[in-house]
DNA sequence: CAGTATCCAAATCGATACTG
DNA sequence: CAGTATCGATTTGGATACTG
C-alpha cells in the first residue's frame, strides 16, 4: 500500500507514465506503418546489402537482380526518410553518392538478414511442396 | 593428391554433388521466390498468429486488424499451396475449418515474428526521424 | 554517375453481392 | 461459418527518354 506513483485507480495504468504497447495486429497501431515500410521485397534486399562498407546507386543496381532504377531509388528514399538509411552525397563531378545503414537501420538488417537466409536454406522445401499439388 | 570424388577440375565444385548456393539477390534463384512469397504485411501478420493452438477464418479476420475477406483467404490459399500453412476442414455443417502451421512454417514463423517485434520495439525512433524530416 | 520525369500496363486491393 | 465471384479504384512497377 502507498504506491509511489499512486495510480488513479486499482489496476490501471497510469496515463502519463507509459504509452500502450506497441502491436502491429492494430492497423492504427504506428508500429503497423513500420511494418508496410519493411514488409516488401526491395527492402529485405537492400537493407541487408548496406552493411559493411557503404554501397553507391549504381553498385546496389547490379547487386539487387531485378530491381529497376526507379525502383531503387524509391525504396533509398522511403528508407532514408525514416531514419534507417543514411544518403552521402560527396558533391563531386562526376556524381559520387554512397548509402549506408544508421545505426538503427544495421539493428533492423539483422533480423531481415535471417529472413534472406531463411529463404535460401528453405526454398527446395517450399518448391518441393509446391510440385506435389 | 589422387582425391577421392576425382573432380573434374582442380578447384570447380563437382557438380552432381552439390546444387548452386541459393542466392536471394538472383532475380532467377527460387529462394527469390520463397522471398516474394514471405515479404508482405499479411503474410508477415498472418503466419505468426497461427502458432499455438489452430485459428478459424474468423479469428484471423478479428486478429488481424485491416485485413480483408478477400486478402485473407488469398494470403493462406498461397501459403497452403507452398506448404508453410495446413488447412483442416471438419466436414461439418456449419462449417468449421482451421488453419495451422507445417512445421516447415513453424519455423519461418519464427524469424518473422523477430521482424514484428522489431517493428513494435522501434516505431517510435522511426516516427521520430520521420518527423525530423 | 546518379538520378528525374513520364507514360502506360499489370498487379493489388477493398467493397459488395452471392453460395453451400 | 467459410468462403467465392466480380467490379472498379488505386497502387505498383517497368520501359524509355531526358538532365546536371
Amino acid at each position: 500500500m502507498g504506491n509511489l506513483k499512486t495510480p488513479s485507480k486499482k489496476s490501471e495504468p497510469v496515463e502519463e507514465a507509459e504509452a500502450a504497447p506497441a502491436d502491429v495486429w492494430n492497423a492504427d497501431c504506428p508500429s503497423r506503418r513500420v511494418l508496410e515500410l519493411i514488409a516488401n521485397k526491395w527492402a529485405l534486399l537492400v537493407i541487408p546489402l548496406l552493411r559493411g562498407k557503404p554501397q553507391r546507386n549504381n553498385e546496389l543496381l547490379r547487386k539487387v537482380g531485378g530491381i529497376s532504377q526507379k525502383m531503387l531509388t524509391q525504396t533509398l528514399r522511403d528508407l532514408e526518410l525514416n531514419g534507417l538509411v543514411l544518403r552521402e552525397d560527396h558533391q563531386t563531378v562526376p556524381p559520387h553518392v554512397e548509402y549506408r545503414l544508421s545505426p538503427l537501420g544495421l539493428s533492423l538488417s539483422k533480423t531481415l538478414i535471417a529472413v534472406d537466409r531463411w529463404a535460401e536454406a528453405n526454398h527446395a522445401q517450399i518448391d518441393a511442396a509446391r510440385h506435389r499439388q
